[in-house]
DNA sequence: GTGCTATATAGGAACCATTCCTAAGAAGGA
DNA sequence: TCCTTCTTAGGAATGGTTCCTATATAGCAC
């Protein structure tokens, strides 16, 4: 959704946000998309009209929404935070095979809750439930996995989504190290 | 639960894996508690019996344990992975506060199914249930914030758990810099 | 408008959890 | 006992994110 100019300087003063032009950019990008995009994403989307914006802007905006409760801070995988605009209470399809988010509305799942002698004094204020799976693209393409403990597989900063388990066997077979990485600059 | 030599050098044959002392005690540790520790407890905890282990040893081993569905990963925060040897289908109490992970098992939430039409072609595998809260402890210590979007909040590795929010304010303050971190060497 | 002040931005350096690389060591099978 | 393969330790590297700082700008008061 395409937020107007107006609505979107309500909620920044109403949350006590000082609005720029690099701020309403970041917001924009991020309220018109439903794909969960890290910082990175936004920081590359925002760049084709600001493009001298740092990633430290990004990453500062980001938090500053975050702290205002403007956006959700997502971390599915411990490669990279992923954020959303939407904040309304909802929950998650997580794909296993290309590591998509999707959104999912559901009162039911909105109305969970559990015995307070469960949760043996813990006050709860919030819930969200995320379901595992793969999404329909990565089925077609057959991207589907049947071993075991599959969720939460090897991510981790500079490995590009390897796992830990190759560490070694890479160094065997005589792979290039550090030059096929993601980042292209 | 303290796991018997024997039965876990049956759950490691099974997989394949090999069994050395150092794995030993690492799986052995997360088998010990419900705490969700980080790789750095597990090393801290391990080099007590073995002083030359080295924190690469820790996260190959996590990875291989991961791979083999020994154990979970869980990234709630973007600071660090923690690690859980409980692969039993369980949910999580988050606490807001602290950030300590307790585990939830609730047979009616293991049975949370959505309809097909909802996920549009998604296929599911699998699914958890996070409570986000205040533990007992952070209770009874008045640590309940009540600001909007708390979770998720400041994470980051080199922060500390300070938030993005006081990137400038802390420069204008003159506080002290790098000096006061985390780590005790 | 003009001036003032607090906050935002950009850029560059730093941080540190995690991974990569490598050689030497150990487990497990033949 | 030997051999092969996987593990370990150590040290260097990686890269997402944060820190530091000077400069720029939003928003308010006049």
């Amino acid at each position: 959704m395409k937020l107007a100019q107006d609505e979107m300087r309500q909620r920044f003063r109403e949350r006590g946000l000082k609005m720029t032009p690099q701020r309403a950019a970041i917001y924009q990008a991020l309220a018109g998309t439903t794909s969960h995009p890290t910082a990175e994403d936004l920081h590359r989307q925002v760049r084709r009209r600001h493009p001298m914006i740092s990633p430290n802007t990004v990453y500062y905006t980001l938090g500053v929404l975050r702290e205002a409760g403007l956006v959700h801070e997502v971390n599915y995988w411990h490669d990279r935070s992923r954020f959303d605009a939407n904040i309304e209470l909802h929950h998650h399809l997580i794909c296993l095979g290309c590591r998509s988010i999707q959104d999912l509305t559901d009162e039911a799942l909105d109305r969970l809750g559990i015995s307070d002698q469960a949760t043996s004094g813990f006050a709860i204020t919030g819930h969200r439930v995320e379901f595992h799976g793969y999404c329909a693209a990565c089925c077609r393409h057959g991207q589907v996995e049947t071993g075991a403990g599959s969720f939460n597989r090897g991510a981790g900063k500079g490995s590009s989504g390897r796992s830990y388990h190759t560490n070694n066997r890479r160094a065997h077979e005589g792979l290039a190290g550090k030059g096929e990485r993601r980042r292209n600059g």
